[in-house]
DNA sequence: GTCTATAATTCGATAGAC
DNA sequence: GTCTATCGAATTATAGAC
């Protein structure tokens, strides 16, 4: 995708408008409840914009929930420590990015948001947890299960609102979840002696 | 509920007909996309008939999400071992009945799902927990980690379909999960020496 | 108890004026 | 580029005949 002319149009602050406002609602209502008519609203424009820039309703959503995690370099990190990084490093991305909520929510019922989740995690912990070099052929099993704990987190404190996941210090999740995120990384598989 | 006359009427067949479906189309699709009038069709009956016996939609669903994870008494079972059982009992409810698949799409979407989801977690699991004895100001917080590693595994395995987590044996993620889960349940307070 | 008919909304999407 | 007007479809829910 090589822009040939990068120059700012003037729509370019519409569109932003517009995916700000499409994060929150998606974020907020899920997939199917987030409405285009609600979302231009909120974004203080006409639905047919919407319409016109994104096409459909899926253009929308998979431009609202284009995601990075922004993963540290875990080959940095001393071995003893990547599961307190990581922890650490996904509760402040949940809380600051209420793009992660969304694309949780929307995952539940709609089958893109499902693909996107899965290539996010996939890819892009995958290749992390990859690059610290575990053994090749554990690794994306490895993976998963550290993103079964992470999204079951996530789901279970910002989602559901499970009192007890709510109500603890971000500290506190830290330091019971760490040792889990790291033995899924580092320790041994199971059943190997 | 103390039924005069448990008499079994002509409508049950029906009843519970329409329950099976809701269960079906609501773990299938969530709360918005399962529409009436599917499940109706899917019972073999007139829409209007799940209005008249269940009120509105979320009445039926209400219905339909009754649930009782039937966890096993702890208190019998050898310590070192409650987190393989409690993995190991877990995958099996929610392989053989959908309500639980139901409950987790619809609670990212529907708020009543999700307080339905909070009070199964918080009483039956908390229960639990309390009745095999830990220090009755840490039940709480243990019950909810645990829960958060269950939901996380069923959010990647059953709803998103996390590659890894879909292809894994059973016995491999009871293997690699069941630890985690012991050390939420049995493990010191992080930081108390 | 069961079904027909329909009310009352709401939504995504389109056409076209300006 | 932006907005008005509207279509067509789908939904929950109700009223009432049989």
């Amino acid at each position: 995708m090589t822009d040939a002319a990068p120059r700012a149009r003037r729509s370019d602050a519409t569109r932003a408008a517009i995916l700000r406002a499409a994060r929150e609602r998606f974020a907020a209502d899920g997939y199917d409840r987030a409405t285009i008519r609600a979302i231009a609203a909120d974004a203080n424009i006409d639905p047919s914009m919407v319409m016109r820039y994104y096409g459909n309703k899926e253009g929308l959503f998979a431009a609202a929930a284009e995601f990075d995690l922004r993963l540290p370099e875990l080959a940095g990190v001393p071995t003893g420590r990547l599961g307190e990084v990581l922890v650490r490093h996904f509760l402040d991305r949940w809380e600051g990015d209420e793009t992660l909520a969304a694309l949780l929510r929307a995952a539940s019922t709609n089958p893109g948001a499902a693909e996107r989740m899965r290539a996010i995690f996939a890819d892009q912990l995958g290749a992390a947890v990859a690059r610290f070099g575990t053994d090749p052929a554990t690794t994306a099993r490895r993976a998963g299960l550290v993103a079964s704990q992470i999204l079951g987190l996530a789901f279970t404190r910002y989602i559901v609102g499970l009192p007890p996941m709510v109500d603890a210090e971000p500290a506190e999740l830290v330091a019971w979840v760490a040792p889990t995120l790291q033995r899924y990384l580092t320790g041994p598989v199971p059943g190997t002696p």
